[in-house]
DNA sequence: TTTAAACGTTGATCTATGACAATGTTTTTT
DNA sequence: AAAAAACATTGTCATAGATCAACGTTTAAA
């Protein structure tokens, strides 16, 4: 249940057993079905989420409708709306799952309970950020400048997985391509 | 000469004086010229830059030679190549000053001293960490599904400052659209 | 102060990609 | 297993914005 989230936290610092025992008694697993909604639109973030199965997406509403993917978080990622989670401002944004999951919630006050009090812990939410933050940048350097064939060879080159698990509408979306150029270039490459 | 310093500081923080002065010992003052490098391409980021006076850019080039405006840093803001400073990898990317400046560096090595040794510092760090991811992801989502004019609202709104401080040309390569639509769009507001 | 270079603006094209629609396929529900 | 809904693909057409060029203005260098 929780040999994933071990693998994460191991692997950034050294940590003991029994201090990861106290880390594992604050998440909580659930279990989901698929399209279910984890942080609605209007809503203030208090979780965060870990994905031992399944995968989440992060998407707004267009004025017209259409939907605007932000985010995809698989297996062993940690996910949440995370402006709304650290600054508690209402979400502006929908978490959903994308097929039925299994994950670990773990409650902001847990969290930043677990931050303030393991050092390794500590280091683990300064890495999710580093590594957010840098994720975040290189997006838009593929965005500036690219047009649509060059982000798609972009999104193959950084996330190999990612065409293999989301539909084509929800990574055009991601993309900032309609669908039918991104089904166009596909056939292009 | 440490006195914006010390506001962005003790804004999030407290912190005693002699602590302050320790903190302040690890910050060397230093002058540039107008379009000085402070990171090259190809060279690792050592320095982390506050700025007193001044202003900084951060882009790379082209192929074909333009230029794409990644960010641009104010006084009273931090600024350096982050991922190259976390990771310590080549830069990929140019910081250079737009202006005469003012700055305060601090080494890499005193930087992770300070998050270390300074509880006040290092809530500095992770709240950097934090705005800068917050940042990115408002740029990603103003970039995606919007127009030339659209984005052009978006960074009056967000960054109001931004339009007076920069050239046309650093502005729109900033929001990915070329020079001559900027100006056309400036006329529509 | 003069000269040169960079920049901003505006007009005339050109092009990548969006929008819409038709068709076939896959997925989901009953 | 059948029916319905969502999705992918591909064609045609429309358009936002790129590119190129000309000209005036501002900024920087000599």
């Amino acid at each position: 249940m929780y040999s994933l989230l071990k693998k994460y936290i191991t692997e950034q610092s050294t940590i003991s057993e029994a201090d990861l025992k106290l880390i594992f008694s604050c998440f909580k697993p659930i279990e989901t079905k698929r399209n279910e909604i984890l942080i609605d639109f209007d809503t203030i973030c208090n979780n965060y989420y870990f994905i031992n199965k399944g995968s989440l997406r992060l998407y707004t509403l267009n004025t017209d409708g259409t939907e605007n993917s932000r985010y995809f978080a698989f297996e062993g990622m940690f996910c949440t709306a995370l402006p709304s989670f650290i600054d508690q401002k209402p979400a502006a944004e929908y978490l959903k799952t994308i097929e039925k999951c299994e994950l670990l919630v773990i409650s902001r006050t847990d969290f930043y309970k677990l931050v303030d009090q393991f050092p390794a812990f500590d280091s683990l939410y300064k890495r999710i950020l580093e590594l957010g933050f840098i994720t975040a940048q290189q997006r838009i350097y593929s965005f500036q400048g690219n047009n649509a064939l060059e982000k798609l060879k972009w999104i193959i080159k950084n996330q190999p997985h990612f065409l293999l698990r989301v539909s084509n509408k929800m990574a055009a979306s991601y993309l900032g391509i309609s669908p039918s150029t991104l089904s166009r270039i596909k056939s292009q490459l």
